[in-house]
DNA sequence: TGAAAATATCATATTATCATGATGAAGACA
DNA sequence: TGTCTTCATCATGATAATATGATATTTTCA
């Protein structure tokens, strides 16, 4: 349903939200924590600080946070930069328009359960998925 | 959502259930008519025929046909064979154990979402896709 | 001011997916 | 029997996603 990269990017938002409430998140730990490779890491996170999700500080204690508080950030917004979803490639058979006027075979049906994807990416809050985190990631 | 090759594989179905019910259909007409790369598509619907969902006929006025009639072949048995769908990668942070008990941070609202999709695949048929096709693909 | 710690970035390797081209094998029919 | 048509398969290439390793840059602090 993710990309490699999209999934790593929310796993690190979470653990970001979850622990750096008072201080700053490094890479290094977090790369250790949620066994994700660290430079390929460190870009990806990079790319959430272009994108307005996370802070970086340079330098010696420095690290990262969130840039938007947890319950005004959106699983979107962090997920949607590493590849299409919540937007494009709503069509199930590829076509690039696909609308109730112009419906490929499995439009209408598909509509219905692609409508409830979407909507789950665009209105689900980091601070809603952290309350269901029995044991954390 | 599909990867590719799912989704030329459910194109393919849907072309065939749609004109191969008094003939056989051949890939050359497929790849035209679906603009997928022929060799790829000859490729991707054998191992449809090795799924049991179509049957091929080799020589002279040769072709695919459905094994199955369309109102009981499901949209997953098309689909699986090419990626994990409807099966596997049911958590969204890519646990490979994430169930009720063991749940992931996403787990409680994500599972609403994702028995959605699972059950689109599941109880969808290519005859029910079929009736929806305004202009088909 | 220099060393250490941390992010930022570049170059490259690895892997999986998608695609192409050539050839083999089976069946129909003159 | 031979040839044509069609599916079946093999070998290879192209591209994108994922990952690794080395280096540059920024900041803190002794």
């Amino acid at each position: 349903m993710l990309s490699q990269t999209a999934e790593y990017a929310l796993r690190a938002v979470l653990y970001v939200a979850e622990h750096g409430t008072d201080r700053l998140v490094q890479v290094t730990e977090m790369a250790a924590a949620l066994r994700i490779p660290r430079n390929y890491l460190s870009k990806t996170v990079h790319a959430l600080v272009r994108e307005g999700v996370l802070l970086s500080t340079r330098g010696k204690s420095g690290g990262f946070r969130l840039a938007v508080p947890a319950d005004r950030l959106y699983v979107v917004q962090v997920v949607a930069p590493f590849g299409s979803l919540g937007e494009a490639r709503h069509c199930l058979l590829g076509r690039p328009h696909c609308s109730d006027r112009t419906a490929c075979a499995a439009h209408t049906k598909w509509k219905l359960v692609a409508d409830r994807v979407a909507e789950f990416f665009r209105e689900t809050t980091i601070a809603e998925l952290l309350q269901g985190a029995a044991v954390p990631a």
